[in-house]
DNA sequence: TGTTAGCACTCTAAACACACGAGTGCTAAA
DNA sequence: TTTAGCACTCGTGTGTTTAGAGTGCTAACA
C-alpha cells in the first residue's frame, strides 16, 4: 500500500515527533512544521487512523506512530546514515580489545552494542550444522585429569577439563586416540548422537573403559559445537526507557532464552536478507509487543552464521540503530574472517 | 550495643513483617502480636529510632529498619534454616549441567543463583598471584592459524585462537616450545611484564620473527589467567523489586563493572571470614545504597579463591538468601574440587 | 473539489479542598 | 514501669473544578 505524497510526510512528521519525545503530537503542532493547515493535517490523520498507520490514546490527545505506522516509516521514509568515523573506530577497538576466541568476540559483540544502543541485545553463536571435527587434541593437566580441545571445520573451538579414573599413561592416550581418529575426526557434528558413543562405550575392552569419560566429553563438546546459542546483555539498559508498562513480563521472556532463540532462528530461515526488523505486534510474542527487535546476521566461515540483535521499545531510533547494528555484524564479520577464516592468502 | 530483651523482640518483629509486606508496622499492629500495649511499643519503637535502628518514613507513619536495624537483627536475631533436601538436589543438578571447565562452572553459578533469589548476582573468578603456568599447547588449526592453550598451576585454562603471517612448520613450532619453555613454563602469571615480552620478542632471529603473534597472545593469556573477572548476572530480576527508587543509577554501577569488583576484592581482603553482608549504607558506594550484598567465598585449588554473591533491596529476606548463598559457593567449591582438583587420589 | 477557518465538544492533567485513618507523642493514672 | 486516653500530624484517597490541548464537523472560500 502507498501512500499520498502529504501523507508520508505527516507520517514522518510524527514519526520524528514521537521517537524523541515520547509525547504524542496534534495537528497545530504539525501545521507550523509542514505548512499545511491544521484543518488538512487533522483531515488526513485521521484517514492515517482509519489506515491504521497512526494511534491515539483517547480521543482528544495527539497521534502516536502504530507498528503499522512505523514499519511503513522504515520501509519508505526514512533516512540512514553512515557512521561517523570516529565511532567506527572506537567501536573496532571495542571489539577488537580481549577478545580472542571465536565465541569471545560474539559474546563480547554483545555488551558493546549494547552499551552503544542503550538497548538490550541478543547474540547468537553460530550453527554449522555441516560442520565436522577437524582436529581434537587431549592435553595431560595433573595425573587424572586432561583437557579436551576439539577444532571445528568452520573454526569453533571448544574445551572442557576431564578426569577420569586411572593416571593417563600412554596406553590410554593411544586408545584414545585410535578411537578419536576413528569415529570423530571428520564425523559431523550434526551427526553426532547418543546411539553411536554407547555403541564405541560398549565396545571398549576393560583395559581401555578408563577413557569412557573422556569419549563421553568429547560427545559432549561436538554436540555445543554444533548448537547455536544465544546470550542476552545489558537488558538493565531496558528499565531507562519510559515506554514499557510492565517491564517484568518481558524481562521475563529474554531470561528463558528459548523462545528467544526460536523466533531469531525462525527468522534467519524466514529472511534470506542481512537484516530483519521486527516492530511490535509483528513479533510473534505478545510479551514482545512493546518491543521492536532490529536483527542482522553475521557470516562465520563458509556455511554458519549467527545473528546479533537490538531490543528495544518500539519507539526507538530506527535510523541510528539499524546502522549500528549493521557495522557491528558486519564489524564482527570481518574480525572472524581476518582472525580465524580458513582463507591462509591473504 | 546490646538491646533489652524486649527492644530486641520489636525489632525482629519489625523487620519481619517489613520483609515479605514492604510496608511499615505501627504500634498498634504489633501490640496484638507482642502482648505489650501499643503505648508501651511506641515508648520503645521512638527509642529504637533515636538509637538509630529503626527509622520512619514520616511523622505519621509505622516505622521500617534502618540499615544498622537490620545489621543487629542479621547479627544477632536472625534464625536461619538450612535448605531442603529437594532444593539442594536441583541446585546441584543445575550446576552440574553442561559446565565442563572451572570458568564456566562459575559462570554458571552465577546465572543458577540469579534465578534462585530472584536478585542480581556478582561472581568473581579467582585470582591467584601465585599461580604459574604449568603447561602450554600448540594446536594447529589451519595453515597459518593455531589455537593456543594455557593451563596453571591453580587449574585455570585459557585459550585463543591466533594467526601468524607465515605457515606454521616445524621450525617455528620449535622455536616457539624453547622460547616458552624457557621464559613462560613456571613462571609465575603475576610476573609477566610487557618488558619480558619486549625482550624475548627484540632477541628473535629474522627467521623466527614469525612467531611474534604467538608470543603476545601467549603473554595475553597468561596475564588473563592471573587477573580476577567480574560478571553480572541477573540485572533484570531487580525491576520485579519495587523498593528501589531510581534503579537506573544502580543498573548503571552495575554495569561499570570495575567499582563492583573494586568493592568485592576489598572485601575478599578485609574479611577474611567465609561470608560478608553489607547491608544499605554499609556498601561503599552511593549507588549501592539501598541494596544489601551476601558474598561469599569459594576456594579455588590452593590459593585461590573467588566470591559469589547476591544484590539486592535491604528489604531481602536475609534469613533465606544467606544460607542460599552459602550452599551455592560450597557446591561450587566441591564441583571445582572434584572436577579440576590436584588431589588424585580420593 | 480540495482547502481552510471557526466552533462546539471531549478528554486529560493539574490544582484544590476535604475527610479519613493510621500512627504518633505526651500526660496522667494505675 | 506500664497503660489508657487524647490531641495532633501527615499521607492517601476522593470529588470537584479548571485550563488546555486536540478533535470532528460544518460552512465558507479558491
Amino acid at each position: 500500500m502507498s501512500l499520498s505524497q502529504r501523507k508520508e510526510k505527516i507520517l514522518a512528521a510524527v514519526v520524528e515527533h514521537y521517537i524523541p519525545t515520547g509525547e504524542p503530537i496534534g495537528s497545530k503542532a504539525l501545521c507550523e512544521e509542514l505548512g499545511f493547515s491544521s484543518a488538512t493535517i487533522r483531515n488526513e490523520m485521521s484517514e492515517l487512523c482509519e489506515l491504521g498507520f497512526l494511534e491515539q490514546k483517547h480521543t482528544s490527545s495527539g497521534r502516536i506512530p502504530s507498528s503499522k505506522g512505523y514499519r511503513y516509516y522504515v520501509d519508505n521514509l526514512m533516512n540512514t546514515s553512515p557512521l561517523e568515523d570516529i565511532e567506527c573506530a572506537k567501536l573496532e577497538a571495542m571489539l577488537r580489545s580481549g577478545a580472542k576466541t571465536p565465541e569471545k568476540i560474539i559474546e563480547n559483540a554483545g555488551g558493546v552494542l549494547a552499551r552503544l544502543t542503550n538497548c538490550a541485545t541478543v547474540i547468537t553463536t553460530p550453527a554449522d550444522k555441516s560442520a565436522s571435527i577437524s582436529k581434537v587434541e587431549l592435553i595431560p593437566a595433573t595425573a587424572k585429569t586432561a583437557v579436551l580441545v576439539l577444532l571445528t571445520s568452520s573454526g569453533i573451538i571448544k574445551n572442557c577439563v576431564c578426569r577420569i579414573d586411572i593416571d593417563i599413561n600412554d596406553n590410554i592416550k593411544d586408545t584414545f586416540k585410535k578411537i578419536v581418529d576413528k569415529y570423530f575426526i571428520k564425523a559431523r557434528v550434526a551427526e553426532l548422537s547418543e546411539e553411536m558413543l554407547e555403541e564405541i562405550i560398549s565396545a571398549l575392552g576393560t583395559e581401555d573403559y578408563a577413557v569412557k569419560p573422556l569419549l563421553s566429553a568429547l560427545y559432549e563438546l561436538g554436540r555445543e559445537a554444533g548448537e547455536s546459542k544465544a546470550f542476552v546483555r545489558g537488558e538493565g539498559n531496558l528499565i531507562s526507557h519510559s515506554d514499557y508498562a510492565n517491564l517484568s513480563e518481558l524481562m521475563e521472556f529474554l531470561q528463558q532464552r528459548e523462545q528467544l532463540s526460536r523466533l531469531v532462528s525462525f527468522e534467519e530461515n524466514r529472511d534470506n536478507s542481512r537484516m530483519s526488523i521486527l516492530i511490535g505486534s509483528e513479533n510473534y510474542f505478545h510479551e514482545m509487543e512493546d518491543s521492536s527487535l532490529i536483527l542482522s546476521r553475521y557470516a562465520f566461515g563458509d556455511n554458519a552464521m549467527g545473528t546479533i540483535g537490538v531490543i528495544g521499545p518500539t519507539r526507538i531510533d530506527y535510523s541510528r540503530l539499524i546502522p549500528d547494528v549493521e557495522y557491528l555484524t558486519d564489524m564482527v564479520g570481518r574480525l572472524l574472517a581476518e582472525n580465524f577464516g580458513d582463507n591462509d592468502n591473504n
